[in-house]
DNA sequence: CGTTCATCCTGAGAGC
DNA sequence: TGCTCTCAGGATGAAC
């Protein structure tokens, strides 16, 4: 479940599921699921035995588990979900997905956690803790594991004490790129993917392919301020599913596919105006926006 | 600095 | 029925 509000929605649950357990066991199917891990699946393996899970964290769409074997540092077992992966906590007789690639047992022999995905573009590795670069300096922390080594390049997420709407609208005003572009540069912003950026641009009427330069502050803290917005209430509706991919930990789907206005919709009238939404290539994907409230850039960049 | 493009994978749906 | 083509919630690295 890629962006922000699917991704919280996971980490809800394994906060509410996994939390306070220990591993026995972590068995990884085959290499690909682990190949962020450079030590191989078998060092993972066996570095997560025995390992107490301390809490579920997260930052935009990087998800982990702080883990700590007795007398030892915590670590991260981070999990990305990539396009396709999901967290399932299933019991250890449910039947194996067809694309079952990590199932992690417990000491109490509940319900195992699971990683399943059908396109392995997501994976699970274990980091080291560092202190979070983006840390406020006063008051405790949102991350008091501090975040995994591998993450400390990703920006902090709106929905975190750390993202600072001003500071991120000024580094975006100075950048000679598009909107779009910036808004899914995860390390200026974490969190937004294309769902919500093309939501967030167009409640806030702005072209995807707007330079940044060309926006007025005022606007670029609209456009932000709506990509925090949409990613509250999808999340309050479980998040955006619009097949059985994108589930929560109990293969439950969100509601918010039903409220989106741009992405996916596709010739259907713009719910503000009544012009048909357009698709464009765009970054090698889609972008999807409706051609009156948002209007092309006057100056077609080179 | 920036951008485009390819790559990693599997499956669904459209068109023929 | 089957074939080909396009597309899909992401991240990364090469090449320009």
């Amino acid at each position: 479940m890629p962006e922000l509000p699917e991704v919280e929605v996971v980490r809800r649950g394994l906060a509410q599921h996994v939390v306070g357990r220990t591993i026995t066991t972590a068995r990884l199917t085959g290499v690909r699921v682990a190949r962020r891990h450079d030590a191989g699946p078998d060092d993972l393996s066996a570095r997560l035995e025995g390992s107490v899970v301390e809490a579920a964290d997260r930052r935009g769409k990087y998800l982990w588990l702080a883990v700590r074997r007795p007398g030892a540092d915590a670590h991260a077992l981070v999990v990305h979900l990539g396009m396709s992966g999901q967290l399932l906590v299933q019991e250890p007789a449910a039947p194996r997905e067809k694309h079952l690639h990590a199932t992690f047992e417990f000491a109490d022999a509940g319900p195992q956690l699971r990683f399943v995905d059908q396109r392995t573009f997501g994976g699970v590795y274990l980091a080291a803790l560092v202190p979070d670069p983006y840390a406020a300096g006063t008051g405790a922390s949102e991350h008091p594991h501090g975040v995994p080594e591998s993450v400390r390049h990703i920006a902090p997420d709106p929905l975190e004490a750390a993202y600072d709407l001003g500071a991120v609208s000024r580094r975006m005003r100075a950048r000679q790129s598009a909107v779009k572009r910036a808004m899914l540069d995860q390390a200026l912003v974490s969190g937004i993917g294309n769902i919500y950026a093309d939501e967030a641009l167009w409640r806030a009427g702005v072209h995807p392919e707007r330079l940044c330069a060309a926006l007025t502050k005022p606007t670029l803290g609209r456009v932000l301020h709506h990509a925090a917005d949409v990613m509250r209430e999808a999340l309050d509706r479980g998040g955006t599913s619009f097949d059985a991919l994108y589930v929560d930990v109990n293969g439950a789907s969100g509601y918010f596919a039903r409220s989106l206005d741009t992405y996916g919709q596709t010739g259907r009238p713009c719910g503000r105006c009544g012009t048909p939404i357009r698709r464009a290539a765009f970054m090698n994907r889609s972008s999807h926006f409706c051609p009156r409230c948002q209007p092309r850039p006057r100056i077609r960049r080179a």
